[in-house]
RNA sequence: GUCCCCAUCGUCUAGCCCGGCCCAGGACACCGCCCUUUCACGGCGGCGACGCCGGUUCAAAUCCGGCUGGGGACGCCA
């Protein structure tokens, strides 16, 4: 048994959006399942609508998820001769025609179609021509057959079959002589020996136009798998005005790669009653037959609460370098203050996005924070004054600075005046924090250390006597 | 318009191939309660779906047909 090939075969004319990411990841989990290859080629025969931008963006998008490639990326721009090759072949065999209505008659040609009610497809004027016009622009159109049934197994859609009295001859060749999208795709897979192709959906009604030239080509006709779409909350093709729909976007918005890609690959998959898949697990458990048929509505809820998830259970350490550039944006030197990977674990819990964990954690490193109003007017009073005395004191003098000693201490002076932690917890909150949430602030106290704690105290100290 | 595809809670889905265990299970969201110094986390509970009509059958979410609805494709774009 041969190895499966498969490719992802973005066209740069955009950033990698969450449509082809999905694809990607399918295409990717199944090689890496079959132990195949998994290639990436990148789809630019339109040579002015595709820009280096577009294809930077997409290999960055590739490796943010973690989709490496084994071959390529490869450029279809680079192959034209290939393509020109293959085109004469089946100019020569007769398996196709040149033809020169021009691209003007055409447009007409089909707006009277389409009035008319009637599929609009090329007419076949220059089928039979059998006439070289010197001189004359032309294309390369494919002789496809008008009779007979065309059909295929999709491996997620089940049988799938099309009249080819539906199809008409489709041009492979432009009259500047570059070849068009269904032939190239038809040359690569051959000339990559693709065994499997991954798509979305909107090419089924390519594949019968593609598996004809296949046989006219005579190569095997590799296996294919229509993925679904992704719908926006309206269940119209997802796009913008849906929200965010590159991939990249949602890094800048504080999402981990894993949320992302456990979040796509559940859309529209399933293994049970499972949610949480990392990649390797996904290795072993993915199948591509048990990929749903039906189209899916992208919900950033479910993708917040999966962020969150990996927010929760990851490794601090690197939280922390994902952390830094979103503590950047906002000038806060993690360097200066607090042990990074020590706010973040009294952080974690409590963020769903690392921008969230990013405004949760400047506080810690800022000395100088302006208190919330609404919060000053709630604790921030005068008899808050002898119990910020007692607790700066009893923290100055304690000697075990951690969670159970700090909480010893507070609970103790609570104790001893007979008042409540909801007394005394709050207005701490504020002196350290300036605003009414944060992470516990026994925890806050421990990670903000003696001296910034103390300092905090007496700077909200001398705010009340000043304010009285 | 023509062709192709799809159809279980608001959303993602399990179940459907191999009818009965399903007066349909899980997750997100939402609501309530508990925990609690805040915000969260967590725990418990609730709300909530087999699109419709026929057929086959002792029995249908599961099989068949039609209808309706949705999506996609009809380019010298990919």
């Amino acid at each position: 048994m041969s190895e499966v090939r498969l490719r992802f075969a973005p066209s740069p004319t955009g950033y990698l959006h969450v449509g082809g990411a999905r694809t990607a990841l399918f295409n990717w989990l199944l090689a890496k399942k079959e132990q195949g290859k998994f290639i990436l080629r990148i789809e630019d025969t339109d040579v002015a609508r595709s820009t280096q931008e577009s294809v930077d963006a997409i290999l960055e998008g590739m490796r943010w998820l973690g989709l490496d490639w084994d071959e390529g990326p490869f450029f279809q721009s680079e192959n034209f001769p290939l393509y020109k090759e293959f085109a004469a072949k089946l100019l020569a065999q007769g398996k196709a025609y040149k033809c020169y209505c021009t691209a003007e008659e055409l447009e007409a040609k089909r707006e009277k179609a389409l009035a008319s009610g009637s599929k609009p497809k090329y007419d076949g004027t220059c089928r039979s021509l059998n006439a070289d016009i010197p001189g004359k622009p032309y294309v390369v159109r494919f002789k496809a057959p008008h009779e007979g049934v065309t059909a295929f197994d999709d491996l997620v859609k089940g049988p799938i079959s099309f009249n080819n009295e539906e199809l008409d001859d489709l041009i492979i060749q432009r009259s500047d002589g570059t070849p068009t999208y269904n032939f190239t795709v038809v040359v690569d897979d051959v000339s990559m020996a693709i065994t499997t192709v991954i798509r979305g959906d909107d090419h089924v009604n390519n594949t019968p136009r593609q598996i004809l030239l296949y046989e006219a080509l005579g190569c095997p006709v590799p296996q294919f798998a229509h993925v679904p779409m992704i719908l926006g909350a309206d269940k119209s093709r997802l796009s913008k005005r849906h929200g965010a729909t590159s991939v990249m976007a949602y890094r800048d918005m504080g999402f981990l790669p894993e949320a992302m890609v456990n979040y796509l690959v559940r859309l529209g998959w399933s293994y049970g009653d499972e949610e949480i898949f990392s990649l390797d697990e996904l290795i072993d458990k993915f199948s591509i037959e048990t990929v749903g048929r039906s189209a899916g509505v992208f919900n950033p809820d479910k993708l917040l609460w999966l962020n969150a998830h990996y927010i929760k259970t990851g490794d601090p350490q690197r939280l922390a370098e994902l952390l830094a550039p979103f503590l950047a944006e906002r000038g806060v030197n993690a360097g200066r203050g607090p042990n990074l990977v020590a706010v973040i674990r009294t952080l974690q819990e409590r963020s769903r996005t690392m921008l969230e964990m990013a405004d949760g954690a400047v506080f810690y490193y800022r000395d100088t924070f302006v208190y919330d109003p609404q919060a000053v007017d709630k604790f921030l009073k005068p008899d808050v004054v002898p119990l910020f005395e007692q607790v700066r004191d009893r923290l100055g003098k304690l000697d075990d600075f951690s969670h159970q000693g700090i909480e010893t201490v507070i609970k103790g002076i609570c104790d001893e005046r007979g008042i409540k932690m909801g007394q005394l917890g709050p207005p701490i909150r504020v002196a350290l924090c300036g605003g009414t949430t944060s992470p516990s602030i026994y925890e806050v106290i421990e990670v903000l250390g003696k001296d910034a704690t103390l300092n905090r105290i007496t700077r909200a100290l001398e705010f009340v006597r000043s304010h009285v």
